[in-house]
DNA sequence: ATGCATTTGTAAATCGCTTTACCGGCTGGT
DNA sequence: ACCAGCCGGTAAAGCGATTTACAAATGCAT
């Protein structure tokens, strides 16, 4: 286990300085191909590689950027942190993955990081209720991206899917099947994915000449539980509701199971239509109708963004992706 | 943006040398409580946080650990990769995470950065088709553990589920159920995962009192697509099996896709069982029963296996997890 | 030959922390 | 009074790069 050469090392080999060597890879010096022929040999020969830690240490900069996600076990984070990481080994920055576990504690330990140049920069996802301080924080910093969900008063450029189109793709597709009497299970009701979806749904509803109506609407949290316990209360209360609109793929699991409790089937009884398709939503039976987010653009239009951040370019405070209506059987055609 | 205290600050604000500071800081010193607290008072109104690449590079060590997988995106790595990372963070390591997709370059490439010290230890999965070269470069390091599948020729702690008996579990399964025809759709013929599963299967089917047969069996990739085109060829040449074992939720839902195109159901016309149990498989319709591969334990115990390697402890030199039947809804009582 | 850029290259400080080797002073035993 | 040993602490040498400031050599025009 001999210790791995250094840049000293490969100084000695070719003859020359540590600082000549250093410039030379780095590009701030020309040297004559003869004397960079030398340095090249000497690499080889060593089979050099420069230490990544004295590198960071001496420049104050990582080429690492993070990604903080509540979740890495999540179909939709997963996505999104393999398309993330693509873009930035495309661009030559490695991607450190932070889990949050949405505990503030966790999440301001990142930025904290983040602060202390251990990254060049953060992409960052929060489910967690946002609070004045994240906001203030994550304001204090440079080099942050805010993904998937807002946080009241970031400053920071944000990216996130056009979830107010996904709202109003769901109500046309049950409207243009006939439908008229609907209901939205959502995730928490005072965050902005829930809020925008469930108003573009509503906008499209209210505006129908057919006279359809939201009978109901529910809220609470993106999880299976939720979404199994609301189907139950729809259910019970509102029986005659024949489109169910949810949040998310969680929320969906719970909604089928609930359902099958009760002997029912998405596309006969109710018609279905959930939002992300993160989840093997093809091979469900029936397959589900889904809005699709636009997850891996996400993860790309992230790193773009906050490269150029990185490097002080202008960027757009906030990009909206557009979602996509993926038609599947769960939506059943009336009269 | 004012660059963040270092050891010096606090030193000279606690009237003491840096060095002072550290040993007591890193436990190498006791202090006098009058002393420590004037420490302790300098840190907390500094806000002084220790800068992680000068003190990488001075000891060498990083105190974090790369988990290399194929890719983030699929449920069984992330939800191991999840798992690992609580471990890891429970035991004071940071862990980042690679993707290798599957490329040997870049397999290559994150063991190299072990080496270079840039981690501490490296937990390794592959489907790549294991190679002499990756084996020796891999035996040439220290403080890397296999996981999933296994390298030929590696020396490295190992840590796997026991798919030997995943596939007993199955075929006993079945059989209890009166299935005496049966199939097997496996993964790549020539890796351990799929060689182990289809051999504890095949073992129970020819140990039975009742005449069952392995009436055929596919081998090609871990995919969605492989699962489609081997069912079709099963359903064509073995319009009579009764009962499916396959290799993995990814075959399983080629399976599914095909079966439905024929019009037929899991669990009615045709018995499913599937290996690995990651994605959402309660929520299919039906439930389909599967082996479950313990997914969490294997993270948690490869971070532990490498803590352990890393500190110059004993280890076993492979570890097998056991797996367990999820009884669903995807295999019909015959007779 | 002279003066002036360029070219080619180096010395040395720096990044922030760890660690080894010491040192002066105090305590206590004899 | 003297030595041993401990306590509380420091100086200084790394770790392996980058970078600034400068120097020697070369080329080139006059």
């Amino acid at each position: 286990m001999p210790k791995p050469p250094s840049l000293q090392d490969v100084a000695n080999a070719a003859g020359l300085s540590p600082a000549t060597v250093s410039r030379y890879l780095n590009g701030s010096l020309n040297l004559p191909p003869a004397t960079a022929e030398r340095i090249d040999r000497a690499i080889a020969a060593l089979d050099y590689k420069p230490n990544p830690h004295a590198r960071r240490l001496s420049r104050g900069k990582s080429d690492t950027i993070g990604l903080v996600i509540p979740e890495i076990d999540n179909p939709f984070f997963a996505k999104l942190a393999a398309a993330a990481e693509r873009e930035a080994e495309a661009a030559g920055l490695a991607l450190m993955l932070f889990s949050s576990l949405n505990r503030r504690e966790r999440e301001l330990d990142y930025l904290e990081k983040l602060r202390r140049n251990f990254v060049d920069g953060l992409i960052f996802a929060t489910n967690s209720r946002a609070s004045e301080d994240l906001a203030s924080v994550i304001n204090d910093l440079k080099n942050v991206v805010v993904i998937d969900e807002d946080i009241d008063g970031v400053t920071a450029p944000r990216v996130f899917s056009d979830n107010d189109t996904g709202g109003v793709l769901a109500a046309r597709c049950f409207i243009e099947n006939g439908h008229t009497r609907f209901a939205f299970i959502g995730g928490p009701e005072d965050i902005m994915s829930t809020r925008e979806r469930l108003a573009g749904f509503r906008r499209v509803i209210d505006g129908a000449k057919s006279g359809a109506t939201l009978n109901a609407s529910y809220f609470g949290s993106y999880s299976v539980e939720f979404g199994r316990t609301a189907t139950a209360r729809l259910l019970d209360e509102h029986p005659d509701v024949t489109a169910l609109f949810v949040g998310a793929d969680e929320i969906l699991f719970g909604a089928l199971e609930t359902m099958r409790g009760r002997g029912m089937t998405a596309g006969r009884e109710l018609s279905v239509i959930t939002f992300d398709d993160a989840g093997p939503l093809a091979f469900f039976d029936p397959p589900i109708t889904a809005v699709r987010q636009p997850i891996e653009e996400i993860g790309r239009t992230a790193v773009n963004v906050l490269r150029r951040l990185i490097e002080g370019s202008e960027v757009e405070p906030v990009t909206h992706l557009p979602v996509e209506l993926v038609v599947r059987r769960s939506v059943r055609r009336l009269s």
